[in-house]
Formats: structure tokens, sequence, C-alpha cells
DNA sequence: ACAAGTAGTTGAGTTGAATCAAGCTTGCTA
DNA sequence: TAGCAAGCTTGATTCAACTCAACTACTTGT
């Protein structure tokens, strides 16, 4: 489990950690940036003590002052309801932009947690605002992350607004795979960070119907579940009921693709 | 009806059009620009042909190059399904910025169509850009505008998953009270500019549910409906059916209290 | 001014997912 | 390693919202 978890970190650990160095940094910082700009952004990012699974990376209504990548482990964003129910907004895995939705306001507009042992770079906002100042690309590249984060919204409205149970858990399983392959780990076969009680919260649905689907979906020979560990059995068959086409689980950006 | 829809327009109308006088530039700009750098803004804005309802502000998958700014009218966005449906993401009023969520695309991921005659300021994006790297406030004016795009999509989320059919029309009616209420309009008596139909489909909803609540918020007298003119009676126990507390409904961004 | 189509309302019946309830499994800690 | 709590699964029942259907009220075009 450490293990698997140390896998996304950067290659050398402890203090001499830099961006240049570490495997995730075609993820997190994809366009072209120089050598003289990672060295810039990399003065400006503190590496920060592992959180412990429950913990907190920010609560909302805290002081907004940093993003966040995250090297390993994953986290979970939510906002509370007025009843004090929580609602969650994302997940977060490694290689992945934490707070960035807090940019224009004094506080994070929402929580974020850690749903296992979870290692991330915070990156100051005053001082990444200063950098994105001269450098062009690293402003491109934030807008382009806030960007995509804005369409995937849009993807998940859909999701709550049209979909039935099948096809939202298909369409959640079929993102995760997507989502592990672009980081190196089998699209096949990986462990959910997350319990099914917030599978169920993220995807609108009570936990009994997560259940269920789960039980539907391993009689279909689409998957086989043990406890967290899921292995993908039909992927294409998954996708179909997932109701979309491969581009559309993890669309390349375009800064990417160039 | 066109009256109604000019009084959010810029005052002089015409070629002479100049952000600087412009009634609205105090919702779609609103930090303090100099007056220098309004005047560098508005070199780059094109004003358009207004647009007809049911035209085509741009369709997804159509070349990405511009953002824009409503001027009059209003706008919806949507994103189509697999089987064809469309899903609306979003209803645009006057001063609200359109298109954002394509920067990081060679192509816009939403079409926007006009649901009445609608008046908008186009900006180049690519000019928009240059403008941004000398302008320190018009960038953060457009990280802004983003991350609050991206709040609002979170609060929809929440919507979709957690509410019910009667919190979410309460929700609706109250945030667009608050739009009206910010940019001049009563808050009380409005027009709605879309259909039963679209107010469905947005809120993850039947057309025949949607037609129902609202029969029931009238015998309730919180709003008093007739066909697309609402006026609401009791704004107050329509926030607390829509389960939001006031600074909810329309968060002013922390540039704006500034 | 009228016909035809579109948008909105209302009622009846159906249904997918929620809730309630109970049993099972896993993992922690004392 | 026994005992307890939390997480997960499965079944039975309920219910909020959907679908289908019929009717009414507006638009719009000729």
């Amino acid at each position: 489990m450490s293990s698997q978890a140390q896998k996304g970190a950067c290659l050398s650990l402890g203090k001499e950690t830099r961006c240049m160095t570490c495997s995730l940094s075609s993820l997190c910082l994809p366009l072209s940036l120089n050598l003289e700009d990672i060295d810039q952004l990399d003065r400006i990012i503190k590496r920060r003590q592992p959180l412990k699974k429950g913990d907190h990376l920010f609560r909302q209504g805290d002081n907004f002052d940093s993003v966040y990548a995250v090297r390993s482990g994953s986290l979970k964003n939510y906002i509370m309801t007025n009843d004090g129910e929580e609602q969650i907004t994302n997940f977060h895995l490694p290689s992945e932009l934490v707070g960035l939705d807090g940019v224009d306001c004094s506080s994070y507009p929402v929580s974020s947690k850690a749903l296992e042992t979870t290692t991330v770079c915070e990156i100051p906002y005053s001082r990444l605002q200063n950098l994105a100042q001269e450098l062009p690309d690293l402003r491109n590249q934030i807008f382009s992350s806030m960007s995509k984060e804005i369409r995937d919204d849009k993807q998940m409205m859909l999701l709550l607004s049209k979909k039935n149970a099948e096809e939202r858990i298909a369409t959640f399983l079929a993102n995760l795979s997507s989502r592990f392959k672009r980081r190196g780990y089998s699209a096949y076969t990986f462990r959910l960070p997350m319990s099914r009680n917030e599978i169920g919260n993220y995807l609108g649905l009570a936990v009994e119907t997560v259940s269920r689907v789960f039980t539907r979906f391993q009689t279909l020979q689409l998957i086989a579940v043990n406890g967290k560990e899921v292995h993908i059995t039909d992927r294409q068959q998954l996708q179909q009921v997932a109701g979309v086409t491969e581009c559309e689980i993890e669309q390349p950006s375009k800064l990417i693709a160039s």
C-alpha cells in the first residue's frame, strides 16, 4: 500500500526534490516550460509533510493562500450543505491541481481531505501570481487547468441530471480507469481510494444503490470487485454503458496535444 | 420587451460605444482598471450585430477564438449527450462572460444560443491574452471569472445531487432574483427569458414537474406567475425553501468587495 | 381572423432509486 | 484474539418524480 502510494511520487525524495526530476512534471506541467522557467517555479514550491488519512489539506473558509499539486495518495474535495451534509465535488489523484476554485476568494470555497496517506506540493498563490506575470506559458497552464475543471464540471452536471445509476457508475469507473492509465498505472486493475459511501455521495446515489450496481456489473461480467480492488473485465462495454466515447472520458487539452 | 432588453445595454449605441461609458462596465470589469487600461481593452473589443432568438453565438466544436460579454438579452449554453439530447449548463444574463471554458481547447466545448434578441461584446482571445500579460488586474479578473464559474458549478452539483424538485426551483428563482437585482432590475418582478422546458432541462426535472412546482409555490403564496412574468411574493420564504442563505446565492467576489 | 403548431398545465398510473431493516465482512484496538 | 465498530451487501417496501395522455392558452403565419 505504502509502496503503491510512493510510485507516483518524485524520484528522489527529501529536500533535494525538484520539479525537473519529478516523474509527475509532464502531467502537472504539461506545457513545455523551458528549464529556466521550471527552475523558477521550483523555487517557490514548498514540499509538505505527508497528510495522514482523514487529515485536511484545507477547510472551507480557511484563508486562501496556496494551490496544491498532489504527488501521491488522493484527496476528496467537498462542500457543506446547510443541514451539515457533505457533498463531494471532486476526487484528486496524483498530478492534479487542487484549490484553484479559491482564486478570487479570500477563503477556500471547499474543504479538501486526504483519503489515504497523501503528499502534496504547495504553491503559494501570491508568488505564483507574480511568476505568472513573467512566464506566459505558466499563466496559460493555469488558465488551462481551470478551464478543464469547468469542462469536467459540465460533464458532471450532465451525469447528475440525465444519467441513471448504472450509467453514473460506469462513467465513474471508466473515468478513473483513464486517469490511472494516464498516470502510468493499469487501466484495468486499480484500487478505489474512496468508500462506497463516498462514491454514492459524489454520484448522487445511495450507498445501497452503488453496492447493487457493482453487483449487477459483476454478474454482467463487466468488472470484478474485491473490496476496494477493481478489475475491469470489459472496458469497451463499460464505456458503452457510460454513454461516452473514449475521448470524452479524459479529453487531452490543446496544450498537451501540441 | 425590446425596451426591457435595451435597459442593460450601453448608454450610447453605435460605433462610438466604449467600455468607459458602458453601464455594465462596473459588472463585467468589476476591478478598478485605470482609465488607460480600460482604453486598451476597449480597442480590442468588437461590437457585433445583435443575435436573433435562436441564433447561435457559437457551437460546440467551433474554432475557439473569442470570449464574449453579454450586453443585453440572454443566452443558454448547452452540451450534447451521445443520444442527441441537450443538457443546458448555464444561462447568461447581461454583464456575464461567456466562452471561458474553451480557453485550453482549440474548439468551444459547449454551444451558446440566444434565448431572445441579444447583443454581445466580442473579445478576441489572442489579443486578450497579450493584453493580460501587460495588465495584471485584467489577468486577475479573468482568473476570478473562471474561479467563480467553478464555484457556481459546484453549487449546481450539490443542487442536482441532493435537492428535491421544490428546492431546485426555489434555488433557481432566488438565484435569478439576485442576478437581476445586481444588474439594477427588480429582485421581485422579472421576466424569465427561458421556457419551462429549458428550466427543467437545466435543473434535471421534467417539464411537468416544473409546472407543478410553480403551481404549488403560487398556492403557498411564495410567487405569482403569469406566463414568463414572475413576481416573488415572499423572497425570504423562497430562500428558505432553496436551502441557502442570502450570501450563497450570489457570492460577491473578493475583487468586487475590495 | 382563423388554423395550426408550440408551450404550458393538470391528472392518472408507473417506476427507479431511496429508505428501512437485517445480516455479513473487515479491520481495529484493547 | 475477542469484541466492537464501521463498511458493505441484500431484501422488502415506499415514494418522488417520470411518463403518458388529455386539455388549454398562446403564438405565428397566411
